[in-house]
DNA sequence: ACGATTACGATACGGTGGGGATCGTATTAG
DNA sequence: CTAATACGATCCCCACCGTATCGTAATCGT
């Protein structure tokens, strides 16, 4: 998938980071909305055939700029679930607060209706993380500090959704205060 | 602004309902993206013309016929904390997820971007049930029932925002057993 | 060394849609 | 009767997407 085969002229890769660099600056330069195939190709000193034949379509190549894999870097669960679900909520804020995912996650939600493998693609990054705070919730539903029924999809829910609407009324709300009364709410809100 | 003056044809007021009428037809066939000023005014049996003399772009008319006034009705607020915050989580819920406001919304949001005036036409009618919600949580702390810090915007936060990703993922999460949930972890959340 | 295959830059094209303009006609206030 | 505005119909301009073409360059298998 990544790799094509063996014959041929290869695929230059600088084109592919040239690109990625060029679509993240005229995201946070001009916005999802006025941001083109061929600007993105002129930027990036190439042409919109050599992007097509990397990326279906505009959004995708979006995404894989404003998103990329490392995103969702490690953080550690711990023995605290109140620093846990810290952790969690901190890591969603700065992935989303992030000028480059600002300005593009308005304009993706939106293409996800049409788009179903980003819609998937996206989401299902978060599934991982649900699986882990499920077993982290049943630990704690042990040891008393939840309640067993406590959901890790309704509270990734609720967290991802707060950080959402903060990046769509106004980034420089969600500063750390609200990481700790949004993170206080969860905490208090799964126990037993 | 709404009534134009005195001299002159008046405007036939059956195309604004018409249109109105159309946008949400298409938007339920064919989706937000593929909605366009020409299909609306075909299917309203007028011209794009009259649209723009109307509306200023597709966003705003499609931000009328989504989410009219009537929207966010009247609720009451009563004397026990969880069942008012049940009825807020359910009317949310029930707006977010009509099929009309569900094709919409994604779209709508990312052209909040780009016009400032939609987005704060949206979010200011919140403004008014936010300070609603503050005044009923003052009580609820008098009453021991809330700590005093607990915020009506963040808990609005968190629950539209709920909504918004249970709506991206799939409507058909968001049941009673889910409002029942959120509303548990909420009600939980801000309690002293 | 050589043909097959694929990528490259440059350029052009068809199609679609937004937003506005024009024109002749219709409807209202004064 | 006149000024002002709305109407349907039509036309244009412009931007953009997605694709295609063409000559050239690079890399494979043999």
């Amino acid at each position: 998938m990544t790799t094509p085969r063996g014959a041929g002229r290869p695929r230059d890769p600088r084109i592919e980071q040239a690109a990625l660099d060029a679509a993240r600056d005229l995201l946070v330069e001009v916005g999802y909305q006025r941001l083109t195939m061929a600007a993105v190709a002129g930027r990036a000193g190439t042409t919109k055939a050599a992007l097509y034949r990397r990326w279906p379509s505009l959004p995708h190549l979006v995404y894989e700029a404003a998103f990329p894999d490392e995103l969702l870097k490690d953080w550690h669960l711990g023995r605290e679930l109140r620093a846990d679900l810290l952790g969690i909520v901190v890591g969603t804020r700065d992935a989303f607060t992030s000028p480059v995912a600002a300005a593009a996650l308005p304009g993706l939600l939106a293409e996800f209706s049409t788009h179903p493998a980003l819609h998937n693609a996206l989401f299902s990054r978060f599934a991982g993380v649900a699986e882990a705070i499920d077993d982290r919730f049943r630990a704690a539903a042990e040891a008393g500090e939840a309640r067993p029924t406590a959901s890790a999809q309704d509270v990734l829910n609720l967290m991802i959704g707060a950080a959402l609407i903060g990046v769509l009324v106004g980034p420089e709300t969600l500063d750390d205060a609200w990481a700790g009364r949004i993170t206080d709410i969860l905490t208090d809100g799964i126990r037993p």
